[in-house]
DNA sequence: TGTTATTGATACAAAAAAGGTATTAATGAT
DNA sequence: ATCATTAATACCTTTTTTGTATCAATAACA
């Protein structure tokens, strides 16, 4: 069987075209390098190299198998990294699903207090939608979702981590932007950019039954996924939107935001999820973070640049 | 270093969770793999199980180790399979040109018998004239080229692969067409397409030579490199022009083929070309597999769609 | 509570593998 | 034709791995 060191070798050797240099940087002599090649040679029965006595050259083959090797060996080494940093509780891996939206306000936050809090862990993102992120945690895929609340609490713990204020969008010198507090009674008949209820189905929902319940229609002239496309068509003068207080990171040039005066205005809560079972040590960690960042949003509201 | 013996010692003590179970699956004694678990442990240095006396669990950098390990060796395995199969031929890149005449008829048949004998083989092909492949050859971005006959043969292998018959396109209801079979002379003083001869060097020095030995001197028109745009020439009754038989592939409407009555005709060839410096496994496989293609061809016809 | 059976660790000798030195064989350069 | 370079081979030494015998710890059971 291969062994690891074989694969050193030959890599020193493809490395350096030549088994002289090879061996002196792998600290050995000449001779038995040579002897590990032929071992690795026969071991998976193919030539790695075409040596001419005068020069050595690598086979197709052996291009293919320099790639895997260097592959194989860097696999090696973060393995072993990994587990050491899991034994010292210091860290490791943590694969955690989120939302596009997420990624303008909350997920930055988390990633530069987990470096701080947890230097040597590894935040492996999946951007996917909610309903994927719960199939992903399932299958083990996943150690935590960053999601809107669809989930079902039986089999997962989950802690609200981000409430947002929604806002109104609106182009520069629109009408509404009179006022310095939106009313929602004044988007009635107003041309309104709507959240697709498919693919944005938290944001549509949730807007869809708050302005039922105010009794207030707007003109639905678009319906679209992305808040960024939002923003474009409100710049556009397409009409105005509701957006998460986040979206201002966008900075989308000519569009203005008013926050709603009414109180009782929905939020766009944000969740971390988790299954119960998963024994990740960094779990409860990144909860903690996740749920610090909470209480500092609160107090520090969302500025434009 | 770590060595994948002992990665494979640790998964089966992971699995069995008894290290004489696992001693015994690896055809050993429990002794010395207590001591390459020790080994790795120190390593790797961190505890990658949990041992009483009388049982034996994995730490949790353990089980992150376990996944790894095996990832590592299942990389391994496919790493060595992928450079046999490459050092066989059963896979691979070959960088083949051709020249624009050859996809009519004889690339087609080579890409699928290629496909069909050695489907993990990947043809990269590259469109060049005969000369370029030549240089290309030569610097190595070719392995083999299919090209004209023009190679000087001290530094390269070459097999005869296509040998077509040279035939007349008329546009259909020409003077000419009223033979069942096309007779050179009869081409003297008609209007004629020719090749260019310089893009299309080898049709045009072919014909120019075997018009000259016949005496024939048609009255040469146009000279053009692509064979599709001369029958469309010929189409639009500008003139007559010699093809090779498999332009009819091409079927440009309303143009008829004549074969040639005299058997003294000229062939069209067309050789695979390589370095025998090359050591490329797949070259041996394509030539062969070229080389039956014309054995095929010589039996069976070019027939119109 | 004492005995036994089970199980992983340790000690030491034997075997295998890897490494080193000297030399050979092949071949490009002079 | 000779020399220099370079990978392979032969042969010996060192290191590593393995196996046998045994120990130490402990759970099961009388």
């Amino acid at each position: 069987m291969i062994e690891t060191n074989q694969l050193r070798c030959f890599i020193a050797v493809a490395e350096e075209l030549h088994f002289n240099r090879a061996a002196l940087r792998l600290n050995m002599t000449q001779p038995p390098l040579s002897r590990q090649i032929q071992l690795l040679e026969t071991r998976i029965d193919c030539k790695l190299f075409i040596r001419t006595s005068r020069s050595v050259v690598l086979t197709e083959a052996g291009k293919s198998f320099l790639n895997d090797a260097r592959r194989i060996l860097r696999l090696l080494e973060n393995a072993q990294k990994a587990a050491k940093d899991i034994s010292l509780g210091r860290s490791g891996i943590l694969r955690c699903g989120f939302t596009a939206v997420t990624a303008n306000k909350f997920l930055p936050q988390l990633i530069s207090n987990m470096k701080a809090d947890i230097p040597n862990s590894t935040l492996d993102l999946k951007e996917m939608v909610s309903l994927r992120q719960i199939t992903a945690l399932d299958s083990g895929d996943l150690d935590v979702g960053l999601l809107r609340p669809l989930v079902d609490p039986r089999k997962y713990q989950d802690r609200l981590v981000s409430r947002e204020r929604l806002m109104l969008a609106i182009p520069a010198g629109h009408p509404l932007g009179a006022r310095e507090f939106a009313r929602w009674r004044d988007l009635d008949g107003v041309d309104f950019i709507m959240y697709d209820s498919v693919e944005s189905k938290y944001f549509h929902d949730l807007l869809t039954v708050f302005l039922a319940r105010k009794h207030v229609r707007p003109n639905i002239v678009q319906r679209l996924t992305q808040i960024h496309s939002m923003l474009s068509l409100v710049r556009a003068g397409v009409g105005v939107a509701v957006v998460p207080e986040s979206a201002r990171i966008l900075d989308v040039a000519d569009v203005e935001y008013r926050e709603f005066a009414d109180q009782s205005s929905p939020y766009a809560e944000l969740f971390i999820v988790w299954r119960e079972t998963n024994q990740n040590p960094l779990i409860p960690i990144v909860v903690d973070i996740a749920e610090a960042l909470l209480e500092q949003a609160s107090t520090q509201p969302v500025q434009p640049r």
